[in-house]
RNA sequence: GCGCUCGUGGCGCAGCUGGAUAGCGCGUGUGACUCCGACUCACAAGGCCGCAGGUUCGAAUCCUGUCGGGCGCACCA
């Protein structure tokens, strides 16, 4: 059997899903169901195995069309099941008529050889290629990465890595905001901080919507040391785009240097004044002018109809009218004065990723502060003319950095927020990527630092770590004492009969599964969980069963059950760019 | 006020596309190495799944309401 892009749990539920229609066409064929349409029926893992590995409602479920008690139709279709050459070996009826199915052990041989010949188990090709676009941090260039950012990458990036993994064409991209307000705010600041080197800061105060950080002033001394005082009675515009044009790409290699080191590696650097050089954004605009989705107001601004598409997406900004109701509150594309919102340059700039790019679906971790714009965006997507599904937003929530069991806020050192690069000077690179994947992204995230710098068992990574590491250590024994495995072929699952054993495979055999549901669901933590099970698993497995002085072909099973866990753990850890150390 | 989101043992969380006795970690208590890494494991106690209705064979899960926490409602991004 080729073992490629296996998924042994689907196969198993495929089939019996399949095993279950043909016998109850059987036995609908023989008079002992009535004729009627099949129900829609689940069949799932139960949670205990003692309900067999694969568990149907089909005879719960058609108790209305077969207008008979669920346990009879239960009978009905047992009865004419043909497990003969299929996965399973028996089945049983049970509780309220659950039909439970029980695999054979040539399934779990199968998982066993799969998950230990495979280098890349777990990879299946669901995705069929489709391209995917996953934005993710896309921090403002004007000063440093927050714990929202630290967050989003790891959890962008593991996302990137389950779509991957699960058949998808990834590409990963940081949108760089290096156009609009927020550059003229930056502009501004460094021009005023370099005044005041030669002017005082008396003589020129810094406006208070303008950025206070030390970074700022940094940068100014630097362009004071290599332009001297040359600015200093000029033009103020000029000094702006000069300084701006100087400190500008520095923070940008900032982003990618500090990104870099937390092992993030994007393949596309996206700059939002390519976009306004280029005329996209008033291209996008005209478009939505021509389409009637939006309008000339009054005073000259340009304003997008909210009510007409956003409401299909849920949410619209509301305003009071004068009699007091409410209504949609359009937006402003372009201000009175001729300067566009982000608003416009964001639908450019998706219109870029789903019309001119052609992806299939743009994906964008967000910060939850931001989920008024979800609807937006959609909305204007479809306003454009593309479809507002092709773009999901996967909304983060907020991450409370927590020392002694207390929130910490501020950086001792620095009096300010706590920074990307301030974490991950107190935080191992491995536990910072582990730990934002504990927790699904819609749940506030409590990171415990005490935690994450323990190196023994409490510490979910360190203990996950550990559990690779043994598995080596022990392989190293068995080579040193002339122990060779016979291989994947000669593996035979049915000797295995321990309890931890068997639950060992089970996991091993829902690992493609888990990649698939995580990318569907945009959910990397759920890889984060199971790698942690896996690792519980295969403690509690070690200490049931012994492996070196087994003999036969329970030691070959046994050794291949720690060479496919090593795989699993390996492959988890190296997609998620966390150490896999073989020894520590 | 409107909207999004989260309420599950003392604490932190899974389970949420409806299923059979609600799981896991920490903490608490008791145990397991002359033995492959004890950086490990086992057993035990501890829960009317925020509350109230509804839907049905069946609800932690779906619907409605309600209470409580977080977040958002700019010609900022």
């Amino acid at each position: 059997m080729n073992y490629h892009h296996y998924n042994p749990r689907q196969a198993a539920l495929a089939e019996a899903r399949a095993l279950l229609e043909k016998a109850a066409a059987a036995a609908m064929a023989a008079g002992a169901l009535p004729e009627a349409e099949l129900p829609a029926f689940i069949v799932e893992i139960p949670a205990d195995v003692k309900n067999g590995d694969v568990a149907a409602n089909l005879a719960m479920a058609g108790a209305r069309v077969f207008r008979k008690a669920p346990r009879q139709i239960a009978e009905a279709i047992v009865g004419a099941l043909d497990l003969t050459g299929s996965l399973f070996e028996r089945a049983e009826i049970a509780g309220p008529g659950f039909i439970n199915l029980f695999l054979g052990s040539g399934w779990f041989t199968g998982v066993l050889r799969a998950a230990c010949s495979e280098s890349d188990y777990g990879r299946t090709d669901g995705g069929a290629g489709k391209r995917y676009n996953v934005e993710f941090v896309s921090a403002n260039p004007t000063g440093p990465m927050h714990m929202g950012n630290a967050r989003g990458g790891a959890l962008g990036d593991c996302l990137a890595a389950c779509l991957d993994w699960a058949g998808y064409e990834v590409t990963r991209e940081f949108y760089i905001n290096d156009a609009g307000n927020q550059i003229e705010k930056f502009g501004k600041s460094l021009a005023v901080r370099y005044l005041q080197l030669y002017k005082g800061e008396e003589a020129c105060p810094l406006p208070a919507e303008c950025y206070q950080g030390a970074d700022i002033v940094a940068h100014a001394k630097n362009f004071a040391a290599e332009h001297g005082d040359a600015y200093v009675d000029g033009d103020f515009e000029q000094l702006k785009k000069d300084i701006t044009a100087f400190a500008l790409p520095q923070n940008i290699e900032g982003l990618q240097r500090d990104l870099g080191k937390y092992r993030i590696r994007y393949d596309v650097w996206f700059h939002e004044s390519d976009l306004h050089a280029a005329g996209a954004v008033q291209a996008v605009v005209d478009k939505l002018l021509q389409s009637g989705a939006c309008y000339k107001a009054e005073d000259g601004a340009i304003m997008y109809r909210s009510a007409q598409y956003a409401a299909k997406y849920g949410v619209v900004n509301k305003k009071k009218t004068d009699s007091g109701e409410e209504e949609a509150k359009d937006e402003v594309l372009v201000r009175a004065n001729g300067i566009p919102t982000y608003f416009a340059a964001d639908i450019a700039y998706h219109y870029n990723k789903l019309a001119v790019r052609g992806f299939d679906k743009a994906i964008d971790v967000w910060g939850a502060d931001h989920h008024g714009h979800v609807a937006r965006m959609k909305g204007a997507m479809d306003a454009v003319g593309l479809d507002g599904s092709r773009l999901d937003v996967v909304l983060m929530q907020m991450v409370n950095l927590m020392r002694d069991g207390k929130p910490v806020r501020m950086s001792k050192r620095t009096g300010k927020a706590i920074t990307l690069t301030d974490l991950l000077d107190e935080v191992p690179i491995d536990s910072a990527r582990f730990f934002f994947n504990m927790r699904e992204s819609s749940s506030t995230l409590d990171f415990d630092l005490d935690l994450a710098v323990r190196s023994d068992s409490e510490n979910p990574v360190y203990y996950v770590q550990y559990a690779h590491a043994r598995i080596c250590s022990l392989l190293k024994k068995l080579d040193a004492a002339g122990i060779a495995f016979a291989g994947p072929e000669a593996v035979d699952a049915a000797v295995l009969t321990d309890a931890s054993e068997q639950a060992l495979i089970r996991l091993l055999a829902a690992f493609p599964a888990e990649i698939a549901a995580a990318a569907e669901r945009y959910d990397p933590a759920r890889i984060t969980r199971f790698v942690i099970d896996l690792a519980t698993a295969f403690h509690r497995f070690y200490n049931a069963c012994r492996i070196l002085e087994a003999e036969g072909a329970v030691r070959e099973g046994r050794i291949a059950l720690c060479l496919a866990v090593r795989g699993v753990i390996r492959n988890v850890l190296t997609m998620f760019k966390i150490e896999a150390p073989e020894t520590m």
